[in-house]
DNA sequence: ACCGCTATTTCCATAGGGTGGAAAATAAGG
DNA sequence: CCTTATTTTCCACCCTATGGAAATAGCGGT
């Protein structure tokens, strides 16, 4: 995914050679490119996607620096294709089914996915905890998929949410799927946020967390992100031994232990490990 | 959801009054109403959401009714924002992370109870008896919601209250939407408790029972939990096709003779699927 | 109960922008 | 090498999206 958008040498298509109008790469936030009702609307349809509670009219206008008749009608207009609806009784906006299936659409393609869930399930079950599946995508990973454990105090990922590349299981362990060279390129381009005391707040020490997850073949969050949370992850490769994904398992400190690290550690190697083969993948060969 | 289309007894809300301008909710296909290039653009992200092995701008532009070059410039704006993705060497359209991480905003705000409501309303008038809801949870089902019958004698399940897998129309439809190798699974970690003569006692009587619900379509509990009861149920996929729900009608025998028994399943078997769509699920593709 | 106040929804004249045909550019096929 | 298929760019026209204003209706304070 996102060939366009990093790699340099690309195959020359058929057609007319694209030309790159606006000089790097950069996302313009709304004007001066594409059709402009159409980017409004996906602004809009964006910013509905991250209100959990709703969104109200007058606020997605203003946020959107739309005249509130205009974000009406992008808005009826989404809602005639389902992809918001509006709640009868108060007015406020929501996400529609059609944006949550056509967004799917995504997952298709990637049949790790799919292939992916019976492993998942089965390390549910074999750890009770929830397990995760997430790929990178810039400087943060995207949760896919997960299957959640049945324990009423219990870790959430929820797919589309975003974690950060050096404060998550599985944003460690898709770095430490790259090669070294690779992973240093996108840890020097990182922003260090800090989530909680724990949370690795420079490169050196990230780098050194990523060479013993490698080592040990899976990845630890102690308490990086969330205090109380812990998660083990393991990368799973294509079949140049690119890491394509990371599966993790999270849950409440008090349940993952020390004494159960190893174990769990092992586990989620291990079914990451049949996760590749059966994507057809294979693990790096060129140690670097 | 949907309040808007079926629901007669709306609140009204703040602001001049909707007035449906098309009199039915007839969804009209592409034209005359809403906002045009945006509609235009979401035939197209729809019908790229639908081509796993990407989708041409030729036949895109196509099937949309569009000039090539009006789809171009749609998709390069939705390429903008990431809805879609390019190719870089075969030039083919794909559905970009946006639209995914956007459409995962349908999940967090409504879940399996408060869109099936409304469908448990309507399957409560249709045949006049008690609707319930019910997930899977390891050996057992948890009832989550209820539609109350309005008749003097009915059936009671109250939300929060368990049900056997073994002995109950919910149990019974949530096992028959498992892959048969993870319904057997569970069914030998079962004990069969006794709750009537009828009830069923032994594995292979379970399983098949639940192979003629899967051929149905819905499930039947012949007053095997009590005595005197009868009930029918079908269950509610997640986008996976993984079953994570089940909708049953349940009432005293006296009603629910066997002439009626097609009828109910049928209903409930057509109403759990409604429920599956408007959730964004689909049902198992591969058959066991 | 009355009266602003605020928010949503509709309407409409305007002009800004989306449209589609055609041309340009390129790869694939014979 | 020439033709065909496909993508991409360009541009003048005219349709259509735009946003201010009006209409409608809760809400909250007095």
């Amino acid at each position: 995914m996102e060939k366009n958008a990093n790699d340099p040498d690309q195959k020359p298509r058929r057609g007319r050679p694209a030309v790159d109008r606006n000089g790097a790469g950069i996302k313009s936030s709304d004007s001066d490119t594409g059709v402009r009702s159409l980017n409004r609307a996906l602004s809009l349809l964006e910013d509905v996607a991250t209100q959990p509670q709703g969104a109200a009219l007058g606020d997605l206008a203003h946020r959107a620096g739309l005249a509130p008749s205009t974000a009406h009608r992008l808005l009826k207009s989404l809602e005639l294709r389902r992809f918001v609806t509006q709640d009868a009784e108060r007015g406020l906006w929501f996400t529609g089914v059609q944006a949550f299936i056509t967004g799917t659409g995504f997952l298709r393609n990637r049949d790790v996915v799919t292939i992916a869930r019976p492993y998942m399930h089965r390390a549910m079950e074999e750890s009770g905890e929830s397990v995760n599946l997430a790929i990178l995508d810039g400087t943060e990973t995207i949760y896919l998929s997960q299957v959640e454990s049945r324990q009423m105090m219990r870790a959430l990922a929820p797919p589309g949410g975003r974690a950060p590349l050096h404060a998550s299981g599985v944003g460690k362990a898709l770095l430490s799927g790259l090669s070294q060279q690779s992973a240093e390129q996108r840890i020097a381009n990182l922003t260090f946020t800090r989530y909680s005391d724990k949370t690795i707040r420079e490169p050196a020490a990230l780098i050194a967390s990523i060479k013993q997850a490698k080592h040990q073949g899976y990845a630890v969050d102690d308490e990086e992100h969330a205090v109380g949370l812990r998660c083990l992850a393991a990368p799973i490769y294509n079949e140049f031994g690119e890491p394509v994904a990371a599966i993790s398992i999270s849950g409440p400190l008090a349940r993952i232990e020390d004494s159960r690290l190893p174990v769990l550690g092992d586990l989620i190697r291990s079914i990451a490990q049949e996760i590749t083969t059966a994507c057809g993948g294979k693990s790096p060969t060129g140690w670097n």
